[in-house]
This record gives structure tokens, sequence and C-alpha cells, in this order.
DNA sequence: CATTTGTATTTTGTATACATGATGAAAATA
DNA sequence: TATTTTCATCATGTATACAAAATACAAATG
């Protein structure tokens, strides 16, 4: 999966990534672990020398993170991380709820038995780690949720949508659950997203998606 | 609007567009015609021949496309106009359908009197087109009518999306009025969009957006 | 002393040259 | 003749060199 992908046509292909790739995605770790952080200034020379990379695939992966939202590039003058205002986040709440109401929806239809009960172990192991408040892996693992139940939808445009907004929103994802109250109630969004999921029932379980992430705004909106 | 943008922070800013802008916006129109046609490898060399410009600013244009999902890259062998897959074509007209039910919501709640106005105008122009059935003239309108209505959902996200997915989509819209009875159909749907708008009916807005995008569907399923 | 103007320095943007890997045709082998 | 191998050619990927723009700083002017 590193270093594979499978083509339309249902033929695997190997495909050795290009300096490009690689740069770009070390580049979006260092914008999502907040290593560069939103506002500054992105040296070129320096981030060059400590990737090892000369300036044309590091420039053209920044083209890439610009077009994903990460970056800003302000011509001549060079670029910055993107830096989400409140309204931004709201905005991408609103729309990332949209998606995840529709992704849960469909996954009922579409998903197998085995399937579902691969994420209802997924939230089993969530539950211990919130039971032991290990913050980052539940939080790891609360991103692969999320990002299965795309999967599971069947639809490819969902999940990549899906993704691009969620490795924006990464950081305010973790701040969401800073408190404990609201690490709480995240858990208990899950539970009832968990039920449905085992339920099939696809509406109400997109609804709780939808709700989840209503809530998640209301439990970061004064922190962004 | 054309070369100034709006800063988060209300400042006007003169942005003087790079080349490397000015390269992806032409080959995104090339795409967009289909002048460059689907499936077909880009000629790197004939492109940048014609376009006047070196090949760096020139990748760096592919670099963007491809973020936009208009382009494959595939690493060592060249870059190919994308081709949609029906399923690729149904997964986008079913996400594009969730958000622009939401923008239709969203836009019954914020927009003014003045906006929605032109929202009719803008209509009743396109009553003409097809009433003279000018279809290239009825289709640019038709573009913009969904595009401003993103636009008054207020939502900067939901319009990027919106304004990606549309892009990706645009021949399949062309598509989609080529057929008499499919055009009548499509100018209904917008009679009733227009309908709830000047009601300022979000619900009833809403899903008009998002059937209209379901009998797009039906309408260019077989022929794409 | 504030403001402006000019200049040096740094940073960004673009072009080109070089390296590497893919493609295809001709020759060699079975 | 079919198949493989080799080599030439071409396309792609990367590095570097050059150009243009922005920035910072100093000197000059009011």
């Amino acid at each position: 999966m590193e270093s594979s992908t499978l083509t339309g046509e249902g033929s695997l292909e190997i495909t050795t990534r290009s300096l490009h790739d690689q740069v770009a995605n070390r580049v979006r770790d260092l914008i999502i672990e907040a290593v560069l952080e939103p506002g500054s200034r992105i040296d070129e020379a320096a981030l060059i020398q400590s990737l090892g990379v000369s300036r044309t695939p590091f420039r053209e992966a920044l083209r890439t993170l610009a077009a994903e939202g990460l970056v800003v590039i302000k011509p001549s003058k060079g670029v910055i991380v993107r830096k989400l205002t409140p309204e931004d986040v709201q905005s991408m709440l609103e729309v990332l709820g949209e998606l995840e109401r529709l992704a849960g929806r469909l996954a009922c239809e579409r998903a197998s038995d085995d399937e579902i009960a691969e994420m209802v172990a997924l939230h089993e192991r969530m539950l211990e780690h919130y039971a032991a408040r290990d913050r980052m892996p539940y939080y790891k693992l609360n991103q692969e949720f999320h990002s299965r139940l795309a999967a599971l939808s069947g639809n490819e445009t969902l999940q990549e949508m899906q993704g691009n907004l969620q490795a924006r929103l990464k950081r305010i994802r973790y701040i969401g659950n800073e408190r404990p109250e609201a690490w709480a109630g995240a858990v208990a969004d899950h539970e009832d997203m968990v039920k449905s999921l085992r339920a099939h029932d696809g509406g109400a379980l997109g609804e709780a998606m939808w709700t989840h992430l209503q809530r998640t705004w209301d439990r970061v909106k004064d922190r962004v």
C-alpha cells in the first residue's frame, strides 16, 4: 500500500514514487505535525538543505501542497503555511459534516459484516486508549476510523475529499480532545456511531457523523 | 476580480499572477474544452512550444492540475489527461449533489434580496438562450449559475470544492444538455430551483439542487 | 528627525543543462 | 522465423545557473 496503487482497470501497478512525491509527503507531515508553524514563512533554502534535495522537486511539491490548501503561495513573496481562521475551520467542518453524513449512509449500504466488525474492533481499541488516557494513539486511531468509514462508502471522490479536509483539520481534531469533557463527549459520539453501524442503520449513522462534527466545532471554536 | 484577491484580513491585495498560474489556467482550459482529449498523453515538448514557456513552470502547472484531479502523472512515464470512468462521474455527482444541497440551504439563509434578484435575472437569461436553442451560451450561464449559488452559501470551503468538482465535470454537464428532452428536463429543474430561491425556502432549494444532479446522472449515464 | 531615494543583498522565478530511466528498432541467437 | 539482447533514441526527472523581483539598509534631502 505504501508504494503500490490499484488502478481503475484492476491491474496492480507498482509506482516508484518520484522525489517530488516524497518531498510533498514529508513537507505535508511537517505541516500537520506543526513543525512548520501555521502562518510562518517556509524557508526554502533551509528546508531544501535539510531534506537534501534541489529546488525543482521541492517547489513542485509546494505547488501540490498549495492545491491541497495546506500552504499559500504569494507570488514573488514566498510561501507560508496556511493558517486557518475560525471561519475557515467552521466552513471546513460544515462541509466535512455533509461528506461524512453521506459516507455514513453509504457505508451502511455497502459495507460487509466483516468490514463492520473491523470498525467495531477499531472502536474498541480506541476505548482502551481512552480508558488509559493515551491521547496520541487514540487520536491516530480516530483519524483511521474516519478515513476507513469514508473508504467503506465505496465512493472514491468522497474518500478523496474527506481525506483532503481531514488533512487540513488534523490539528483541529487533536485540539478537540484536549479538554477532558470534550474528549469524553467525542467518545460518546463515537459510541453512537458504532451502535448505528452495527445496526446497519445508515440514516442514523449519517446523522451521528454529522452531529459529531457539529459538536467538534462547539468543542474547538473558542480555541482556534 | 481577475487579478485581485480579497485577503482574510480584509485588505485588497494585488497579486500579479505568476507564469505558473497562467500556464495552469491555460492548460486547464485546454483540458476542459477537450482540446486535450481525455486519456491522451500530454506532449510536453509540443505544449511548451505552443505556450512559449520553459519546462519548469509548465511542469509545476501539471502538478497543480494533478492535485486538482484533472491529469494523472505516471512516474517516469508521462502525464495523461484524466479520463473519467462512469464510476468516477457517478461518485463525483453524488458528492456534488450533497455539496449543492448544502449550498442551496445556506444560500437561502444568507443571500440578500439583491443577490437573489441577480440569480433570477441570470436564470431568465438562461431561459432566453434555451428558447433560442443557443447551447453554448446557455451552458456557460449554467456554470455561472451553479458557481454563484455556491458563492452565496458564504462557505468558502464549499465554494472551493464545488468549483473543483464542477471543473472536473464540465464536459459532463455539457453532454447533459445534448439531447433535447434532457435539456428541457434541466431547464425544468432550474425552474424549481429558482422558485424555491425566490421563496427563500432553503430546504426546498437544497432538495432541488440535489435532485437536479441526480437527474443529470440519469441523463448522462449511458453516454460517459 | 522623519522621509525618501538609491543601492546591495537576499529571495523568488524561470530557463537550461545534465542524468536517469523508458521505448523501440536492429542484430544476434536459438 | 520467433525470441531475446543490445544499443540508440527519446522522454522524463533533477540540479544548477541565470534573471527578476523584493527586501533591508544606508545615505541624502527636506
